[in-house]
DNA sequence: ATTGGGTACGTTATGTTATTACGTTGGTCA
DNA sequence: TGACCAACGTAATAACATAACGTACCCAAT
């Protein structure tokens, strides 16, 4: 049987393992590296890479938990309910790791219309930004133009 | 001086290890890794990862090469001329290692209407699906229904 | 012709991310 | 009971990427 948490978005259903990882990727507020995730839960008896590794597979099975590609890390999911076969589209600021979620059916629709066009069947979709956010970008146009008040 | 080639698509003004590593890449015909170039070009004088990795960011800055972020791999750019600030968008095959490269105004439309909206500044964008090609799913199916005939 | 800056190069070492392999534990159910 | 299965623990290793150093070369300004 999968574990009863696949079953629905059950929050308590997780394993003592994955409520770990999960609770250290929610305290984050930000993307967060697996090693990281392994430093912070050392004290609390995870001791090897491959204990955060499954539990993060799981959670992004489960779809609590989003991959960023782009910088290896891992962030929890800010969408409500469970993604409905919608893609996720993420930003993330290189100054100080916010994370925007975000989705678009008119993108989805978009992708969906070449994928049958050239015929392949679509598995997985990775939609990720790099970007300042105004904050950031805010700061540095502080510094540049010195005097803003 | 940025390197001549910047200036242009001029594959002649290539370095001695950018064309070596661009070569590799396109006889794989499929995305391909750091580590498993070096081991192609080790017989023809490359030694260390440096060199490869140098390389290719080389070509990638010259935009003749993407990285396929969610695989850690390198793929030739099938685009005919360099992209005007379209975004990317890769279509890799879990089967066969097959990738299809695309653009699509109206979804770098939406992205951007998107940072608009959240003020922020997009720095990069990359969009990357993982399916199964037409030939891959064929080859799954016969497998399962047994006699097609 | 010298000098200085910029670009690429070579070499070594190291850091970071992810998986393989194998044995154990603790539930579920015929 | 015992077959099964998912999760777990542990150790080793594979795969990906960069840091830090000095050298070689081209070119333009002095
Ligand atoms: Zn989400
Ligand atoms: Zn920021
Ligand atoms: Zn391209
Ligand atoms: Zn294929």
């Amino acid at each position: 049987m999968p574990h009863p948490l696949s079953a629905g978005p059950i929050l308590s259903g997780l394993t003592k393992n994955q409520a770990l990882v999960l609770d250290t990727i929610v305290m984050a507020h930000k993307p967060i590296g697996a090693y990281e995730i392994l430093g912070k839960l050392k004290p609390r008896g995870i001791k090897s890479p491959v204990q955060i590794y499954r539990a993060v597979n799981s959670l992004i099975q489960c779809g609590i938990v989003h991959k960023v590609e782009s910088i290896n890390a891992f962030v929890r999911c800010t969408h409500g309910h469970p993604h409905h076969g919608q893609t996720t589209i993420l930003a993330i600021c290189d100054g100080c790791g916010a994370v925007v979620e975000h989705h678009d059916d008119t993108v989805d629709r978009r992708l969906e219309a070449w994928a049958r066009q050239e015929a392949f069947e679509v598995e997985t979709v990775a939609i990720e930004l790099k970007m300042r956010c105004a904050r950031c970008s805010g700061l540095a146009s502080l510094a540049t133009t010195k005097t803003q008040v």
